[in-house]
DNA sequence: TATTGGATGATAATAATTATCATCTGAGCG
DNA sequence: CGCTCAGATGATAATTATTATCATCCAATA
């Protein structure tokens, strides 16, 4: 079996594992650990559902009824920033489009945003012929490798400004 | 080799095919060949940038000066419809964030963009002790796969009207 | 060529995200 | 414990991608 659900009671625990170290991890990285970012974080870990910005916030909202939803979405960019959060929409903030509809990837640069295509045909091996996975009917699928490239590699900019949105 | 780019050369051979028979799928399928149609498939086949709407636009410019970019972003989304293209953000159309940063994928619900994890370790050990590919240095990778969960499947709800944005 | 349903252009509306800035507070220190 | 202040928050404005609306236009078919 190589394609498997992940079990609620799997990420139940695993949730709570996080939440405990959460407070410590904050400061070992030198972040305050405030109420809110306490709120966020739980509520987070509380869903399974990979929620949106403005669930968190309706969310953290019956406990901190004066929490902006500014607050709510920078947290959640800062989460990721320090690993403890995922942004599932991945890096990009706005739709782009591929004319290449066969079967392949992509790796993108998390710096400059630049995708190649790629090919994993034992990926597809691992794919075709299953047609569906629990409750769910396949239809196709897209994985997304994050890299940095060369050239952002060479200049070695740091410093998190707002990338270029070319 | 498992994990391979795909080269320029192989993209453009592919993207002038389907140029070729581009009027003639859009006939088949019931939509009209436009100029516009026309000459956005072919700033997008030409691209290998997975481009973004407005970077499409601006090419398209060049010889339809009056085009507006509300055709521009419905022609890429009817050519994702009729399999012309992929969007390469794929479902969401805004951030989603995940508390569980081990190594796992998605599966998405296209109608209801409901989300759920997996795991397969296959995929990791393919992409395990790979640190470079071309030009890039490898971090980590995010699978997505596309289907329809059962609950979609019963409501056999046709139509392609905006899905709940929960 | 006349007809017409779908396509386009112009523009307004929507909504997610980010920026700004005044105010507040967590955390280390005396 | 109270003081200090870098960093965090709240309120709100600004930005921007995308979608909706609707009058007009035109590709496809007869």
């Amino acid at each position: 079996m190589e394609l498997q659900l992940v079990s609620e009671g799997r990420r139940a625990g695993y949730a709570a594992r996080r939440l405990a170290e959460f407070a410590e991890r904050c400061r070992k990285g030198g972040l305050a650990v405030t109420p809110q970012r306490l709120a966020i974080i739980r509520a987070l870990l509380a869903s399974a559902e990979h929620p949106r910005a403005d669930a968190i916030y309706a969310q953290v909202r019956k406990e901190h009824p004066h929490i902006s939803l500014a607050t709510v979405h920078r947290t959640l960019e800062t989460l990721c920033e320090i690993g403890e959060a995922r942004k599932v929409t991945m890096l990009h903030d706005s739709a782009r489009y591929d004319g290449n509809v066969m079967p392949h990837h992509h790796v993108v640069c998390v710096k400059c945003r630049r995708i190649r295509d790629i090919e994993i045909p034992e990926l597809e091996r691992i794919l075709d012929g299953r047609s569906e996975l629990g409750e769910f009917t396949l239809l196709g699928s897209s994985l997304e490798i994050h890299a940095v490239c060369d050239r952002c590699n060479s200049r070695r900019v740091r410093g998190r400004g707002k990338r270029s949105r070319g």
